[in-house]
DNA sequence: GGCGCAAATGTAATCGATTACATTCCAACT
DNA sequence: AGTTGGAATGTAATCGATTACATTTGCGCC
């Protein structure tokens, strides 16, 4: 069933074939019905291996991740297949799995299938592997890495906006001891999280208090050990900001398991904004990323340089946003404060 | 960067520069050697897409879902390519969104790149569309599906395993009145899970009594709405399953949001074991469907069908598992129901 | 020394498309 | 009538690999 076949059985040339099937503009309404129909007849399709060895287009972009299972990053995938597939690109989605030896492969295998442009949210990025991927002239799309390299893009995240917005919030209802659980230190993106927050803490003219951070590993029990160890400060942190939901639920455990209420005792606050937070008890307030957005922004990125909108190495920028829900609420009053 | 500059540089022909790269056993170690040194040189990659065209082989796999950001998949993705990289495979991953039209884009798309097989787990699935598969010769492994066409291989889940051992657990605890949110009947994995629990029901001699069965959407507001409904029966369930753990999680929520204990008025019973449910509160009891061994599985059926070691229309089986945690106990004195 | 054989390597056809260039055909214009 | 031009189509080179078949080389043996 190839180009051949089809042209043989419509009487027509392959030259003919392939003009109907790019852009029928070249070809005679009337053999462009014909040949068509022979298509359809035949249950052609063309393969696209051998249409992008000639045509140096593989229509294929890679999406390189850590963790599938992660629940940041499935709406993040979808942002950005949806918008590969209305566009005809093809996604090869890899996930390194956190291992650096992992993404190497991934790299090697977009190199492999000719991809025309990559994006890449992990830790795990080995600056040699950027080079081999930029010395081949394929687009790469950083999402969420603080420093860039030269003619790299990035997908900026703002996280000082929401992150703003939700301490306004907590000293507008008084509190003024806030807890920091961060994410792993490890990870790329939890320092800049934690950076961030930080950041915001100064500017508020906060005291730097290494006490209220502590280091979570951005899972759900990581989050409660982590407030267990908050839990035991004198005085105790009256809200907690987490570095992802995932933490801020393990957090809303632990302060239950204390026989402490939420936000009467505690107030908390997570990252991320994932389906989940609006079904935890209380309902979880949390500051938003949209990750569809994310996903979506890298698609448009690499579309917007591969045709030639754009040069390599913009930046792009992603909002933040705080969600208020009832996992907050004023600070108690300081007399009042059980245990 | 192609074959020939290789060559060119290592004074050889094309001829021994790919059987270097496939199989150096025909070409002296010496010239191998020195070939290798030059390929690191140039930093050669071979085009994929030239090799599949001219071997036939693309090396490519389909993985049809329906929607990665529904917390049942991530796991199977994962499960199924780990084993495709290790085997040297490419995964296509094709989200159709529930959408039929969408389907049939992802079975051409996968025709024209020449994926060797394909995995499917939709409820969405056009017989056409898997005759256009059959047709090319494609193996097709459905995962979950009820009733299999001919030459297409299946992988069942054994919910009746689960389901038993499920409800063995609530009638030893002294339960007789149990309820079951159901998945959209729209969705054939939800209607499979139905009649397991359906004929499970009627083999411990139960009348089907159809009040105690209502209908969810398999996500948490679904399983909220219709744990509502459920409580308003008189006399009330004592247990209930739930067709995944959203919707059990739902119930949580609806269960104490009437004021009611888990377990000591009501004990609930999820389904999947989906991370989160170790953390809800109380911690879901479930049953546990691997899907990390569903994804292995559809990759071992399509390999094993690849490699001739297997016919087509082969059926696999994944146990599922009662696993207990503290979303039950023992049914509540008929006396001392509250409300 | 010549013959045969195996190991090492090369030559060229091939996979299925695209596309530059060539050809054919017919209408319009001078 | 002859020339021109453009529309429609065809011919054949090309993309980057694999591989059947051909060739070269070197060694052992009689």
């Amino acid at each position: 069933m190839n180009i051949k076949q089809v042209a043989k059985k419509a009487r027509v040339s392959t030259a003919t074939v392939s003009r109907i099937i790019n852009d029928s503009s070249l070809v005679s309404p009337e053999t462009a019905r014909r040949v068509w129909r022979t298509i359809r007849q035949l249950n052609y399709h063309p393969d696209s291996q051998a249409r992008s060895l000639v045509s140096g287009r593989s229509r294929i972009l890679g999406l390189i991740i850590s963790d599938i299972t992660n629940p940041f990053f499935p709406e993040l995938v979808k942002g950005f297949e949806n918008l590969a597939l209305q566009n005809h690109y093809e996604v090869i989605l890899n996930n390194t799995n956190y291992d650096p030896a992992r993404m190497a492969t991934c790299v090697r295998r977009l190199l492999e299938r000719r991809a025309e442009g990559v994006a890449i949210m992990t830790s795990e990025m080995d600056p040699e592997l950027t080079d081999e991927l930029a010395k081949r002239g394929i687009p790469i799309v950083f999402l969420d890495v603080g420093s860039v390299r030269n003619r790299i893009s990035n997908i900026r995240v703002d996280y000082a906006q929401g992150i703003r917005e939700a301490v306004d919030h907590l000293i507008t209802g008084g509190h003024r001891r806030i807890g920091f659980i961060s994410g792993p230190m490890s990870l790329k993106s939890a320092c800049t999280r934690k950076s961030a927050f930080l950041k915001c803490w100064r500017a508020y003219g906060f005291a730097e208090d290494n006490g209220l951070i502590v280091e979570g590993n951005h899972k759900i029990d990581g989050g409660e050990s982590a407030m267990s160890r908050l839990l035991q400060l004198k005085p105790r942190p009256t809200a907690i900001l987490a570095s992802n939901d995932l933490s801020a639920i393990g957090a809303l455990g632990a302060i239950r398991l204390a026989g402490l209420r939420i936000p009467e005792d505690i107030s908390v606050i997570g990252f991320d904004d994932i389906d989940f937070g609006q079904f935890t008890h209380p309902p979880l307030a949390t500051i938003r990323l949209s990750r569809t957005e994310l996903g979506g922004k890298a698609f448009n990125a690499l579309y917007r340089i591969l045709h030639g909108d754009s040069k390599k190495g913009e930046e792009y920028n992603v909002e933040t946003h705080f969600v208020a829900r009832e996992s907050t609420g004023p600070a108690p009053q300081p007399g009042r404060q059980t245990q």
